[in-house]
DNA sequence: GTAACATATTTGTGATCACAAATTATAAAT
DNA sequence: ATTTATAATTTGTGATCACAAATATGTTAC
């Protein structure tokens, strides 16, 4: 892993673990579509990366390794797990059967300050499509997503799902370069105009639309 | 933890890590319903009932701390995580969009001889629920679950669902010493049936209904 | 008896070390 | 040039150590 890593991670907070900031940037970096699939690491790589000791990360290796996100695949090698098309249909359907319950939970939560977040969010999605700015479309997609997920406590749900994502993002990578942002319906307004009216079926309904729309995306990436 | 912890857990394979061994095991403890909620450990204590160093349990314990299954709630103290009527409820909802889902794709894939395996622990489940022997429902009822979610190969949702199962077993300790079972309705003998028609929309009703009753049976308890 | 304080012990965390197994590099042979 | 055999390096694993922070224990004072 190269030493720059650091620069495209949050510094560490003072009072948080080594090995929880070594857990957060990996996520963040997994879900920002940093790492691509097959790309693979030492415990002790990353470690000299992070300036900390092997310890850490272990413990936030493995637990990424837990969730799906990495694999200890070949011996003696942490790589950011491969996609198959029977995985690929399984995320989907976990996606598909999740997240739109955890939007319809997490409406009533929604207040007219977070409303104006989510606003806000979708323009710069909006501008990230018609631009074919995948890593824009990567970033504000998730925090669209999660900015409405986040709004209700749902501490068995929310964790469930992060796992997912951190499970297909790395694929968007794949798509990156392409066209494909742009031919994108945009179901993140129906999303906010069911917030608005506060109707927990519309916005189940555009949640689901939206998952579909985007897994259909990188299924296709998936089969050429 | 007491030291007789050993006898209630598989002997390490001599293939297997010791930390794999760990894990495996407290799952094992925490699915049959061996733990109460509540109950605390440490690092070192559980170390020694395994008679390995703090190493692997750490890696074990922290593992199943992000699933859910354990919590570092006050500090320097590992706890059997307490359920709250809110966790249950997501708990629900998860396993009712997941598991009937992860039935049907593996339905396909159960032979005979599977089939006849599920008959026979059916067979047990039904002499456990007659005499009222909690510990038995527990364990047949997992075997049975898990008996038709592991015929398929589901590498994204069997190991979801196996993380939901860890955070509600422990709580099937409460329901111990009380008629509950008595009263349960045998949705697997409909599950069976199914199968055996290999049809997948009466597996999915029979296990959906079949959550359904076991959670309801649960959220009773923890309500009293 | 009970509260307040000081002491002793235990805890999780992170770093380091030893080691066997696996990988990679090097040399030799055909 | 390609394969084979051998040496050197790197890897994950598990054990151990140091340490600050939290807990438990003992002691005193009222």
């Amino acid at each position: 892993m190269s030493k720059d890593i650091l620069s495209k991670v949050e510094p560490r907070d003072s009072e948080l673990n080594a090995n929880e900031w070594v857990y957060n940037s990996l996520c963040q970096l997994i879900l920002s579509g940093e790492f691509t699939p097959g790309i693979s690491f030492t415990f002790r790589g990353i470690a000299n990366s992070f300036g900390v000791s092997t310890m850490p990360v272990r413990e936030a290796a493995k637990r990424l390794i837990s969730e799906g996100a990495l694999d200890m695949s070949e011996k003696r090698r942490i790589t950011v797990s491969q996609m198959t098309q029977s995985k690929f249909d399984e995320l989907k359907i976990a996606r598909l059967n999740l997240e739109p319950q955890l939007s319809g939970l997490a409406l009533k939560h929604i207040d007219s300050k977070r409303l104006k977040l989510l606003i806000n969010i979708d323009k710069n999605l909006d501008y990230a499509i018609s631009t074919g700015n995948i890593e824009d479309y990567i970033k504000y997609n998730y925090q669209f997503h999660f900015g409405i997920y986040e709004a209700g406590s749902s501490p068995v749900l929310l964790p469930l799902v992060k796992t997912l994502w951190l499970r297909f993002s790395p694929f968007y990578r794949i798509v990156a370069g392409r066209a494909g942002t742009q031919t994108l319906k945009d179901f993140h307004h129906s999303a906010i105009d069911a917030i608005k009216a506060k109707d927990s079926v519309a916005l189940v309904e555009a949640i689901h639309s939206d998952i579909l729309e985007g897994m259909e995306m990188l299924n296709e990436s998936l089969n050429e």
